[in-house]
DNA sequence: CATGAATGAGTCTTCATTCAT
DNA sequence: AATGAATGAAGACTCATTCAT
């Protein structure tokens, strides 16, 4: 071995400059679900990733687009998440459904840490059209994957009632719902029985489809 | 009728006490509703009240307590429009669950306005307990009541399948989370549909009772 | 009697202008000796003379009108002290001085609460010329009557080297110095003390006239 | 000298840690002494030392702060000087007390500015136990130092009447007296005669070791 | 690239003063 | 005379942003 592989392995001063957004954006969001938005400064942030008060003017032009990034990145993350589910349910809509519906309840998307900085930027959201644009396009694509499961199963089991526009809204609509309380009463509600709650609301919608679980309680 | 009776009815310079503060809760309220929480400052509230800088902290000790009181009003308003709506249901479940629900898709209750100022003080709660001390009543007494019309209607339509508690919570979970997409997404939601889409659901379960409305769309 | 002698013994709702005003001097002096001179608004004023807020500008055009005539009541208070003691001892110098003398260490006047007052008065005269108004003319005369008694028993006992003037100085330091350290260190210095620390130098200087006392430690 | 070596010593636009502080504690000095306790503002301060408004609150946490070092910072600038001087006075006793007392009169110590500083956190100091604790330290070691010396001179003199203790605490009387007399009445006493005034003083209390100087006036 | 001192606009809060009642 | 609501100027403090090093 030569010296020149000595490189120090800690951390490198300099950083790639995407890791270094990464660290930040991450620090952003554990500002955020620690004391929320308008207890958030800068300083909370570099704070929290170790790093200097200037640097985040350095990497974002501004508080705001760091702002925006953040959400940005937890919309690609749960994407990504919901995604890969839908994919993996292969050609099945129930299994397809399963995936999209369960990604929303899985650990990595469904924290109290990451259900705080959801509910935060949409306390915002109508005041910062950046906020409402980064949403959309993934919105769109979810609720259009989330209507053609539905049409799909509707035709499949003959569920003639079933709007699949208005069923996936509401079904979005109870993911969402359930996302709030368990934000506001963790102690009273779990992820896991959340989610049990979701699907029971899919039995009451495609009860052939969707087997009615024992109640538990 | 005389001229003498014309009196103008100018802004009295001095209001009684629960008139001032009720006239700044209204203004935090549409103060927060037009560029929420965190541009809402003292000074956007006073100058939508038309008043001067220093009456907030005349009539309320803290700008904390002034947001505070908006949420104890809003809720109470809430409460009172559900309340009295359930009182007008008379003896029959149905009649009251429809109240309870419907009292959330009136415009009173359900503009834009509004939930816009509901989702600015969700997006906050977790870290202001205050917040969710002025929520936990009024929420218990509504889940309470929510619970019991489950129950009931359950046992009066054999719905076995039924657990009262977690359809309450479901309810309540589709309620906000159309809520959430009416603030977010007004465009492509409207008040009434929303209402609609939140009694289809109440169809799915308790289709005997609730009989389902044609797809409208 | 008549119904005219029905008079209500109570707080008179209309005190008399002078009563009034003494009020709210007493008033004065409190708040600034329990908080002192930066702590002390109209409102702690007022509250500690249960009056209403705006008395304080009816009765006085200013809030440091209020301040002026709060210090003026204190060196007059002080000297018709130390005056009607000297008056008391009649023809004899030495009399006289120990009146001059004792009556700063008169718990009327050199109380704790006095005495905060008085520092925190002195703290700011610099800046307030109004201030040092007050006191000029109290301080000549007392500076006047110190200087004469020192002369007379001077003269008396032969004591060649002392200079009236300077002594007289040096007596008023003495017990400014000892109402600071007794404002300061209450537990390591109590009135009495005091007094004998001041009469103790009288002693050095005039020894044949104030026999010295015992060490009392 | 070469034109290379006349640099401009401009001021650093970013000064030491240490320096800033510095700057800002002789800033508060200035302005208490110029416009009193109460009229000085974080404005005033920063403004005499042409710096920006922020800076106070990122040196020190608090307004409050600032003047406890700034406290601080007269009250060890006190204690140097005594120290040092009756560090000077070798083995004798005399010299010793007489470079202690001297130096309460040194310009450094004991200028307009510097007194109207003391008399100002003097008047204030009752209300904030902070102010106190700054001041107890160093005023005890100050007593301690004055009681050795007049009962080490008061044993070689033979003057068996002196209370060491007692005489610690008049010498401390008149010097604080006639720093109050100097702070009030600047025309009327200077320096130098008030300083001449202290050692008559000591003149009547140790005359063989302080002899009397003549009758100036 | 990175640091952290410095800036200054903006916020909450206090309070002397005014004034309708 | 007295009350107490209202005003508005001013102060302490925060923080996004800039920039010398």
């Amino acid at each position: 071995m030569t010296l020149s592989a000595e490189k120090k392995p800690e951390k490198k001063r300099t950083a790639t400059r995407e890791a270094r957004r990464q660290q930040l954006i991450e620090a952003t969001i554990d500002s955020i679900s620690i004391r929320g938005f308008s207890a958030t400064t800068l300083s909370t942030v570099t704070k929290g990733a170790n790093l200097s008060h200037g640097v985040v003017n350095f990497h974002f032009t501004n508080k705001e687009t760091l702002y925006v990034e953040t959400l940005g990145y937890l919309a690609q993350e749960h994407y990504d998440q919901w995604h890969s589910a839908v994919k993996n349910g292969g050609d099945d809509p129930v299994k397809q459904l399963t995936g999209l519906v369960g990604a929303d309840f899985h650990p990595k998307i469904c924290s109290q840490k990451k259900l705080a900085v959801w509910f935060a930027f949409w306390g915002q959201a109508k005041y910062r059209p950046n906020y409402l644009e980064v949403h959309n396009d993934y919105d769109d694509q979810r609720l259009a994957n989330l209507e053609r499961l539905c049409s799909e199963i509707a035709e499949d089991g003959g569920y003639d009632h079933v709007d699949p526009e208005a069923t996936a809204r509401r079904i979005e609509a109870v993911i969402d719902g359930l996302w709030l309380q368990l934000l506001l009463y963790p102690k009273m509600l779990n992820r896991e029985t959340a989610k049990n709650d979701c699907f029971a609301y899919l039995s009451d919608v495609f009860p052939k489809h969707f087997p009615r679980l024992p109640i538990t309680k």
